[in-house]
DNA sequence: TATGAATGAGAATTCATTCAT
DNA sequence: GATGAATGAATTCTCATTCAT
């Protein structure tokens, strides 16, 4: 009893650190923000944040983690599962947009470079469970006979690194200004290679939006 | 004479704090690197660096636009253009590869993000650079029949960010362990987009090499 | 008292940085003064300075004004007020030179040029406290009769800039050297100015002192 | 000839850079005001700044010096001695007040504090110069009978930091707003200190301005 | 004389981290 | 666990001065 209570306020710390942090990483950027910055927007004091993580960038991966997962959990959608494949397409591609877009400021980190080894398998252990999620997807589909076989996992990987720079030109250099030009021609790509025409063939014809 | 001698100490003084830096931050990162390291790695006083860039995140950006001008060099070939469309995709994937690999320490400098709106355009002015020619390129191809009309613009773009994102991951998260994979893969996914056969069709029967 | 001790140790600790900027100004100047100089001095570390002021400009500040307000401090002397006017001048006149004797060497931050209007106006706030306590004296010997009616509060401004800069030259430029002519000839033109006679009428006849 | 012309140039060059650096000072300050600022002002190179001064502080006194001679002057002008002794007040507070509100600016110079010795004795030479200009007023109006003895130097002296201070305040602290006021006071009180009445027989029945 | 690129000592300021309470 | 005052290493950037041309 007491001590779920303390485990849950101690969870609600760490996640006060973390909502602080990412706002203020968000807004100024990494350098940019201190220590203290997050402790006042935490409403904690300075020495707290370091019971919860052992250093500022321990802080930072928290962070990249947290959104990283969120925009992983998309792909984890059992919904997605029960979709003729021919949908799948559009339904990943919107699902993509509609997260980053609700955290447009967040998306820079997805590009923030890995220093230490640590953080870099965090990130692909990440990045793994994004393009495993694809895979699965697309070996379903395979069995189904919807889709001839291929290397899933590579191009669960290309797929993965395509979506993540397109949301990054979109919304963090862009500022999501064109944001529907990008929705369209990343989805005629995706669904170009997975359904045809090729380029040499002719114009696609999925109903472009709007 | 004179006025060309000057002119290319100047340029050369300029050019060994970019080498200097781009060698440090490779090795290092751009945080670790101090100002003091680049002057001594260059052979100059502190104070120098100072003349010919306003601060250390100036040196920065000229560092990213040396790399980014370097890829961008790659699809300005001029041969490039004389190649029948069909062995335009490998052309450019080989190009893209090549100098990657080259410069692999420098790769991660293609993700920094940009702070300032002077170092967006600056960057936006190289991307432009890129996407263009590789725009130029696909509009020879349709016009000689080679390919059926579409978004030149915005297909470049998109294959452009692919690439970069692609050369990320191979070179800069994975140390290029698994380079030949990415290659073959990079190279698939487009000859497909352009040439088919979609995922759905068919297995793809370029060689894979290897 | 767990509040009050920790206020206390604030106030010292702001306090011991104070002295020891007086003391290292008033040795070496405010240039020649490093905020590393004033840690060692304080027995602080060098961060702590920043803890207490915002930038070494504000210790400054912090020094100028104690000295300012030592001074105010001469004319607020309630036995001011008791005396019969008569001996008003001479009164003021032995406390400034005490104070200034004192505080030889602090005494050039009386004319250091304030910088930023709110160095100006809370130059200007320990000026008014100066001057209204001057017109406060001038008033009450006007209402006993003592005095004509004249514009006190431009007369308290007009002596007590005579008086800034008479200490000034007194005890920063000459080092005290002629003190006693100063002090003579500073109380001579004031009590002339009060008593009569004037410079046509006749020498004052006021003991000289020595 | 030729060296007329060059010791011309000399001249011309040495105050080009002091008219420049009188600029700067009055507009920046003094520590705010670099050697390649004056340098650029005057349309000379950096070095030769070195050829005619010493070091930055050299030029600063220079520029005091300019000043302080131009206020200096004022008590030179030989109309002032063949006034009237009555007249003498009026036109050197006018003098003062003309000087001071033309060159405004440079007013807080003649309170920047003096570092070395030689800044000290070149100060003073200068401050002596106005004590004497003013002294010998003094003494001739005491020799005709218009004054009555007294030591002249010391009024001289005081009535000098007087002024000094008077301008300092009216000027560079106020900004000229309340000119009109300090130039009727400061008048007042010199006519007052001359002429009489003292402050405890009476109002001052001298015209107050206009 | 004149130049101005190069120098490099030096200073202010920041802020991640610690630790006594 | 929680605090936040204190720390001090480390860094960027400035700028007076020099000197080869």
């Amino acid at each position: 009893m007491e001590s779920d209570k303390l485990s849950d306020e101690s969870r609600s710390k760490r996640d006060a650190i973390l909502v602080a942090a990412r706002t203020l990483f968000a807004k100024k950027g990494y350098e940019e923000t201190t220590i203290a910055d997050i402790a006042r927007e935490a409403n904690i004091a300075v020495g707290t944040v370091y019971l919860y993580f052992r250093n500022k960038r321990d802080v930072y991966i928290g962070v990249a983690i947290d959104i990283e997962e969120m925009i992983a959990a998309t792909f984890r959608d059992p919904e997605l599962l029960k979709l003729p494949f021919v949908q799948i397409p559009r339904a990943i591609v919107d699902g993509i947009f509609r997260v980053s877009r609700e955290h447009m400021n967040l998306i820079s980190f997805l590009q923030v470079d890995m220093q230490t080894s640590e953080e870099m398998s965090q990130h692909k252990h990440t990045n793994e469970h994004i393009t495993c999620s694809l895979a699965k997807i697309f070996q379903g589909a395979i069995e189904r006979g919807e889709l001839a076989p291929f290397n899933t996992e590579m191009y669960s990987q290309i797929l993965s690194l395509l979506g993540d720079n397109i949301m990054y030109q979109c919304f963090a250099v862009e500022k999501g200004e064109r944001e529907e030009l990008y929705h369209t021609y990343f989805l005629e790509v995706v669904e170009r290679l997975f359904f045809g025409p090729s380029l040499r063939d002719g114009q696609a014809n999925y109903s472009k939006d709007g």
